[in-house]
DNA sequence: GCCAAAGTTGACTAGTTGGTCAAGTCAAAC
DNA sequence: GTTTGACTTGACCAACTAGTCAACTTTGGC
């Protein structure tokens, strides 16, 4: 409730904090929903339940804001990171992989859709963590997909177009969840949907770049190539 | 050139038709780049060489134009839909579908954007077409997928997610272009990249639901389920 | 050469919106 | 009970932008 004060000695922030999470949790949904410029502070600020002017405390401008949003979202998408690293077998780390980022599209639909959105405005806020962070854990994935395909244990695919399948279609499931809900009669997918959901998505890739379906260490055999 | 006149009997509508195209064909680039809020009138008009009052002399509002930049981007999309009945082996109709969604992605990366930015934002312009053309024309495919899957032709995979993977995928190399360039050393795909991306598509998608690569009529075999 | 219809355009307006500001409120510390 | 610093907020403004308009030009047909 923002109709509370400070408490600036005894619990410094707390306010503060409470607020922030309110305002922020409201920008990502607006943001997602009408973009960047299609959003207006006064739409935030009454979903948040505060003033215009009382946000405009809070975050100096628009575009702070946004970028407190798209920073936030950028962190929970290197979580799915580690679940890739957690495993050396191919099937197991992508399928652990693939799970996560369902997962989030999931759980975070709103900040995969801002990411896309910036995406595909040609990422006016966040080219430097495509530039640098988003570039070296590629760089690092592709090399361990390389060794996987080196040591016989998947088909010689491009491993950067590997990637951006999975990208492509875990992400669709937030981006375009409009587009599947109205194919579904009207109805965003049910929890059993979205597991099935997950479930294909999985068997289609690891069968695709033929990968076993149980976790078994083969002889490494040299692809050819 | 906009500076010509009009020959209104002689070849009726021949500088309007000029103007127009120019216009949606600014009008693309710009709203693909913006969203629609970001867009204004008066960058359209600029980048089609004309004053912004003769952009509203050839669609009144700028809700009329981006109605009419949807309608075009969709009819092309349709196009795609025959690529997918000009077969009934899987392996035929999907390879050539991938492609023909592929070269979509590669000659109109605008029209994608436009379209991936009007389904993030719930779609507020297309609605009736998700509704009707695009609902009809899944549920005629994924009537298609389901039979081969019934004569045994590929793995019993979910129509619907199958269909949602290979749009994710193939729009992805125009809706995502930006990053794909980022991560390309800041160049876009070359002609040959994409040509190799296109077969790691083809490839992953149709091993991936156990369709054999040369399009051979198998004996019918019902599956389980 | 004159007319009508199409096309062109600079200047204007009304509405929207990001951001400011001054005048407050509140509660703990002293 | 007064001070201090964090927080709140209605009212305001400057910038921007979709759309209008009236005066103008061009062109082909007669």
């Amino acid at each position: 409730m923002p109709r509370q004060a400070a408490q600036p000695k005894q619990e410094p922030g707390s306010i503060r904090r409470e607020n922030e999470t309110a305002i922020l949790r409201a920008a990502e949904e607006v943001f997602a929903e009408y973009g960047f410029k299609g959003a207006t502070t006064a739409m935030i600020a009454e979903r948040a339940g505060i003033p215009k002017a009382n946000l405009h405390y809070y975050f100096p401008t628009k575009l702070a804001l946004y970028r407190k949003v798209v920073d936030d979202i950028f962190n929970i998408w290197l979580q799915s990171a580690n679940s890739f690293d957690e495993s050396d077998d191919p099937v197991e780390a992508l399928t652990r992989y693939i799970n996560e980022k369902m997962d989030i599209s999931r759980a975070h639909p709103m900040g995969s859709k801002v990411w896309a959105n910036e995406i595909i405005h040609k990422a006016p806020v966040i080219q430097d963590y495509l530039e640098t962070t988003l570039r070296d854990w590629t760089d690092t994935r592709v090399a361990v997909i390389r060794r996987w395909i080196d040591a016989g244990k998947i088909a010689p695919v491009n491993p950067e177009y590997l990637l951006y399948m999975i990208w492509a279609t875990t992400q669709h499931y937030a981006d375009f969840s409009h587009q599947i809900s109205t194919l579904n009669d009207g109805k965003p997918l049910s929890d059993d949907q979205f597991e099935e959901a997950k479930r294909n998505v999985v068997e289609i890739v690891l069968r695709g770049i033929g990968a076993t379906a149980q976790p078994a260490s083969r002889p490494s055999i040299r692809s050819l190539a």
